[in-house]
DNA sequence: ACACAAAGTTCGCGTC
DNA sequence: GACGCGAACTTTGTGT
């Protein structure tokens, strides 16, 4: 990494590149989901409950894993279990 | 919309799906993300300076945009293109 | 505003002042909290799990409120109600 | 605390209890807090720039604290202060 | 103004 | 007991 005039570079740009591309795709799919609400909207539904759902959908997911976590973490207290895998 | 025992909820069942199909793909991105930079980091790349510099890149690239669009408008103001089609 | 050199600077200590107080009594909550989770750790308890108990807690009365709210918006998508008030 | 049908479970309440009870108090500063911002907004004052200002006096006094600090062991270092309390 | 997403900072733990 | 690592919490910026 001291070797700022050889391989370093070339790493970096890499890192940077594949950074960009990735983000350049996230991108995309915001604008997906950002037409797929304005599709919905054109069909009569209300943009701001449609978002509504869909977060307490992901809350209660959420929730759930939340539950099974805490309960790893009691059993792992209790000796119940040796070490997480 | 109204008919709220037919194919309203299918649709909205499709929406809904679609949007959560999406979002999820959207954070499978964010963690390749991370792992880049978690990669990076392992070769002993500087994490916040990587940052730094997506950013500045990705400012520099709207600048770039931008310039390009004031100049087409110009270029139009004076009558030197046609509208874009 | 474009008083530079009379009220506004009254108005900005004053803005300022009120800030860092309440920063600093918010700081000192902070200090405590971190002291209940060590005397608790002191006592056998594990800070981990009573992390997760705090937070589940309060996701569950988040989840709550939500839920009403969403009904209420409902009950206005259907009519039942005029205006949130 | 493997007592778990005792003594233990009402200490896990209290302390359960004494971290909800700050962290509402913290809530509530955090609220304050906003709404001094959001004040001063309304006063024509720029809230990304009063952050900043803030944020910088912090800087400072934690610079001047740290001065302090190293200057208190550096006489202690040449025997020039007892140990301190 | 409210909620969501991203970034930065801090904290607790395992290791040496 | 100090240091680094990983995770959690807080805060900041953005979009609706």
């Amino acid at each position: 990494m001291a070797d700022t005039g050889g391989i370093a570079q070339d790493q970096l740009r890499s890192i940077v590149a594949r950074i960009e591309r990735l983000e350049e795709e996230k991108t995309v799919l915001a604008t997906d989901i950002k037409e797929v609400y304005a599709e919905a909207k054109g069909n009569g539904f209300d943009i701001k409950i449609l978002r509504k759902i869909v977060r307490l959908r992901k809350q209660e997911q959420a929730e759930r894993l939340e539950e099974e976590e805490i309960t790893d973490l009691y059993m792992h207290a209790l000796g119940m279990l040796t070490t997480p895998e």
